[in-house]
Formats: structure tokens, C-alpha cells, sequence
DNA sequence: GCTATTATGAACAAAAATGTCAATAAGAAA
DNA sequence: TTTCTTATTGACATTTTTGTTCATAATAGC
């Protein structure tokens, strides 16, 4: 009975992603303080020194998951802006979908996670900012062109009440991502069609 | 040059509440990863193994700490409805202070640092369901015997009306505790006079 | 084929964090 | 006072986590 001592030699850039994937689902499945180089390492089926091999510290590995955490965010949130490109949203539907985004999947909490560690991250500021100054412009717009029954409101005010509109949206979906089931079962609010219930009436109310 | 070697007694109530506090400073100060036996005690200017002594491990400390946030997160929000004891929230002051002991002080960020750990309060639950059972109803009557111009609604739908308006109180009570100042800062909205110009509109239109 | 590169993994080393224990001293009770 | 309880502590031990070293095997380039 001897040893099969096979390995698998993968592309640097593969490695990464391989130990990011496993790290991520750590993450997820066991919170923050399960994210050790032996755990993930036993995850991905390698050694915990090959994880040290390819990102240097315990550090790097956790700042790169940071990094690709706040990428994936982003982009998914974009995809979904993508989707209404030339669209206002003049109903509530794209609202709707960066909600889900923001709070399914994991992407709320984990973000948390960086802000409670006190990292705040830099990456993606300019794409975020810039993601958040067109959503101004837009719902400015839609607020100052009036749209149905609505009173057409002056640009300054227009403005401010779509900044409102937009942190009331984001700070929803990351409370919701954080601690949205916690909260809906001590209302007596479980389950999927609550939830997507309530995020009809938010966007409703919201856009209203 | 001989040592001093005085030592302070303390009685156990007061050692513990001594070394929680430490606790929560540091929680504060370095986040969920400065919390160290070492660095507590230090901050508390004990010895790391007296820390051991009043709490048994490590783990058990930090259930304490976690316990004792959300009591005094409970007690808060009862005193704000103590203060308007015997009024229906027919204006949007008592949201307005809940949501306020919610986001301020760290209640949230603590809360939020509990549920990524996995660790549902299980302490408090009771507690938690009859102090939103009372706002349930509370609300529900406000929104069943209408205010001012508004349309009266029935009792069922006041109901889940009212549910919802709880549900995004504390969604976005516990978002701003988490990420506020980040969202806010991408928005081009800082500073106390922004975040409080926004609690009175939210609070306003959540009650409308 | 041969060689150079390097991803991989096992064993080892170091560091960091938690936990144990016995001696001591502060305070209460006798 | 003396005795007793126990909060406190420093030194030590254990466990956990991270980091290092080096031989090896997989792959690319020759």
C-alpha cells in the first residue's frame, strides 16, 4: 500500500481563486472568526502554507477577500444598473434589484464585517461615488420632471430628497443584510413572500 | 527601590462590571479583533488570569459582554417609550428617539457584530417580542383610527402596515449603525445637522 | 529528452492567545 | 487579635494560529 502522492499544480491566479472561494464560504458559514489559514486551507482540499505561499500573511489573505468582496458588490450592483441602461427609474424595479443585491448573497454582511473591523474600503470609493452621483442625477431628475399625480419639486430640494432617498435605500438593504431575518421573525414576518412583500412596499413607499 | 505591592479587592460585581467595561471600550477602540484577555486586562490594569477567574474563558466573557449590550440596548429603548408612556406615537418624536438610540453609541455596530458572528440574542427575545408587540399596536391603532387628513384602514391591514413601518425603522436604524457615516459621506452628507435634517424626514414620511 | 521555474506540502519553528495553578494579600467574620 | 474566605497575581503550561524551511513534483521552455 504505498502512497499516491499526486498534486495539483494550478496557475497562480487559479490558487487565489480557489482560496479565495473557500475563505468567502468560511466566511459565510462561520462568521468572521472562522476564517483560519487551516480551515480555509483544509476547505480547498491544500496545504495552509501554500495559502501563506500565495497571498504572504494571514493579512493578505484577508484584505484580498476584502478587496474581492467589495468588487463583486459593485459590479453586481452595476449589472443591475446595466440591465435599465437607459432607463430612469421611474418605477421601482431597479430599486428593487439593487436592494436584493445589496442584501442577498452575503454582500451586506460582509461589508459590515470590513466596517466593524474599521477597515472602510478605498477600493471602489470612485467607482461608488460615481455609481451614487448618477442615481442623484436620476432621481433628481424624475423628482423635478414631476412624473404622474406628482407636484414637479424645484432642483435644490429635488436634489436633496433624492440623496435622502438613496442613503434611506442603502442603509435598508445593509440593516437587512446584518440582521433582516433577526428582525422580520421578531415581527412575525418570516419567510420569502414577507420579504419580498415588504420590499414592494418599500420601493413603493420610497418612490411614491 | 522595593516594590509596591498593593493590590485592590474589588468585590466580584464590581471586578466584572470593572473588567466589561474595559471590554466594550476595546470593542469600540480596536473592534471584535482587539478583544484579547490581555489587552482587556491591561486596559483594566488587572492581571489577564483574574479576567479568567470572573468569567471562566475567554468565550465567556465575551457572551457577557454581548448579554450586557443588549440590555442596556433594551433598557434605552424603554426608556424612550417610559418618556411617552401614556401617548400613541401620534408624531414622529418616539420614532425618532428609538431610532436615535439605535444608530448612536455603538448599540447598533455591537448588535450587528453579534449577528455576524452567528450568535442570535437569544438572551432578550422575550423582551425584544413584547417591546415590538406593544409598538405593533400602538401603531396599528394610530393607523385604524386615522390621524389628521388621513384615510382610516382596516384593522388587517393597519396591521401589517404597521409591521413594515417597524421593520424599516429597524433596518435602517441598524444600517446607519453599521455604515452610516461611510453612505452618508458617498452622498455628500455629513455632519450632525445632515444626519439629523434626515431622521426628521424619514420620520416623517414613514408616519405620512 | 533536459533544465529552469515554481506551486505544493510535510515537518518544523515561532508567536499569540487561552488556560492552570499555587502563593499571596485584602477584607470579613469569629 | 486570629481565622477564614477568596480576589488577585505571576509564573508556567497548553492550545491555537501563524509563519518558515526545504524537498518534491508539475509544468513550461528549451
Amino acid at each position: 500500500m504505498e502512497k499516491t502522492k499526486k498534486r495539483v499544480r494550478r496557475s497562480p491566479e487559479e490558487a487565489k481563486a480557489l482560496i479565495l472561494d473557500s475563505a468567502a464560504q468560511r466566511l459565510k458559514e462561520a462568521g468572521p472568526e472562522g476564517l483560519q489559514l487551516a480551515e480555509i486551507a483544509a476547505l480547498a482540499g491544500i496545504a495552509h502554507s501554500t495559502v501563506l505561499h500565495h497571498f504572504g500573511s494571514a493579512e493578505g489573505l484577508k484584505a484580498a477577500l476584502a478587496k474581492k468582496m467589495v468588487e463583486k458588490l459593485l459590479s453586481d450592483i452595476l449589472a443591475v444598473l446595466a440591465e435599465h441602461e437607459n432607463a430612469i427609474p421611474d418605477d421601482h424595479a431597479i430599486l428593487f434589484r439593487v436592494f436584493q443585491v445589496l442584501s442577498d448573497d452575503g454582500n451586506a454582511r460582509l461589508l459590515a464585517w470590513n466596517m466593524l473591523k474599521g477597515i472602510e474600503p478605498e477600493e471602489g470609493r470612485e467607482m461608488m461615488e460615481g455609481l451614487f452621483a448618477d442615481l442623484i442625477r436620476g432621481i433628481t431628475d424624475v423628482l423635478v420632471r414631476g412624473s404622474g399625480v406628482e407636484v414637479p419639486l424645484s432642483p435644490e430640494v429635488a436634489d436633496k430628497q433624492a440623496r435622502y432617498i438613496i442613503l434611506l435605500a442603502a442603509l435598508t438593504a445593509v440593516g437587512d443584510g446584518v440582521a433582516g431575518p433577526y428582525i422580520s421573525g421578531l415581527l412575525g414576518l418570516k419567510g420569502d413572500a414577507a420579504t419580498s412583500e415588504f420590499r414592494d412596499w418599500f420601493a413603493d413607499r420610497l418612490l411614491s
